[in-house]
DNA sequence: TAGTGGTCTAGACCACGGG
DNA sequence: CCGTGGTCTAGACCACTAA
């Protein structure tokens, strides 16, 4: 298997483990894009896109005139910046929840899931619907969307968190990239599965999930009674 | 005056304002980088580059080996996540955000808050209401409140950025809280601010924000049009 | 095969920070 | 002044998609 990563992906990770080994400390200055440029044989152009990379994550700190130098502390988000899951949403408030597969199928994916995903219309994705009902009453309709990696979910009972499942199933920790509310209002279908009135608002939260390593995991929407549920972000 | 704007950031906004009046339509291919190249007289790299920051603000996608095309729907505002900042954000997406104070008094605490600032019934509270339109739109009015340790906000010029004052002013980082999002219908007064009818429903956002030091800061509740509004949370 | 975006190079000049 | 990062150019070749 011959190696395809782009160079400035690799030197990414040089520079990255050199800054997690200390072999450019916290605060002090890492040695200038040309010197990397004279130092690795790549052009000053390939050396600029491996630090960006390292400057997004925000390992690196650049300053025009001086230099680019690494980050005094570790962005801390890994531990406070912490998503609460729908299931522990309603487990902390000591409530029942129940989860029953409403529906699950192959579909073509629009573009955002294939941008998304890197995928294109041909490879299709498994959509699994869900009703997720506390205390016996309806609140939730989680849809996901899984890429073929994941077909074997298929033959999994999905009546529980699907988060258990990749966790012990595939060794997966899901780590949360994006995030997003809006307010939605019920389709037929989300009316009837909910039993409310067609075209109430409804609040509407949207998951770009990504694996340990940073692939594309999955997409889930929820869509859920905002008026029977406050929902908590951040512990 | 000179125009030191960088040529790609200009030409981002040529593109940008195409896609916004259609120039380029909504699900369409846009041309070429080469062609962009030829036609523009910049490199490919500065088209590229262009390119980049409207992908970066989901204006357009790339596919490889086929486009770049115009993202089917227009986004919604969104905005990463900053405690009490949606200034930051909103303005890089080309949006103007302006912000009115409405309202500015002392109150007296609820239980719920007197809790959070550990304070009692006597000390009051200041509450800022302010109005914040996008591109001319009311979308959100928020409200906030603060110890009297911060009294010397009402001095203060609240037409901008909360967050910015304080860093400034205080020298505070405001840190993770708590945040909840549900689903709330207008009160007259927000009906009136927000420019819609009564009962429409909102967005509810409240935060409890916490200083360095983990001292409580303030509480923040923002009450905003879902439909005209994404609120993006990205880790 | 032709056309697209993705990567990469070897230069150039500019704007900023500090001696 | 020098060294830094910021911008920009004019090429080149590769990987992907579709006809």
């Amino acid at each position: 298997m011959t190696d395809i990563t782009p160079i400035y992906i690799q030197l990414a990770d040089e520079l990255r483990k050199q800054i997690r080994d200390e072999t450019f400390a916290k605060g002090t200055k890492i040695p200038s894009e040309n010197a990397l440029h004279e130092s690795t044989g790549y052009s000053r152009s390939t050396v600029r896109k491996a630090i960006e990379i390292l400057v997004k994550e925000k390992l690196l700190t650049k300053v025009h005139g001086k230099g680019t130098f690494v980050t005094q502390q570790t962005p801390p988000s890994e531990q406070t910046h912490h998503f609460l899951s729908f299931t522990e949403n309603v487990e902390r408030q000591g409530q029942t929840l129940t989860t029953k597969t409403v529906d699950l199928r192959w579909v073509t994916p629009d573009l955002q899931q294939q941008a998304f995903f890197g995928i294109s219309e041909e490879d299709q994705l498994l959509e699994i619907i869900r009703l997720r009902s506390i205390d016996g009453v309806p609140i939730c309709v989680e849809t996901d969307w899984f890429t073929k990696e994941f077909a074997s979910l298929e033959q999994e009972d999905l009546d529980r968190s699907i988060y258990q499942i990749l966790t012990q199933k595939f060794g997966i920790t899901p780590t949360t990239g994006k995030k997003t509310f809006e307010i939605s209002y019920t389709t037929p279908q989300e009316a009837f599965l909910l039993d409310i009135p067609r075209g109430t608002a409804l609040m509407l939260i949207e998951d770009h999930v990504y694996s340990n390593y940073g692939q594309p995991l999955h997409i889930s929407k929820q869509v859920l009674r905002g008026d029977k549920f406050k929902y908590a972000v951040i512990e």
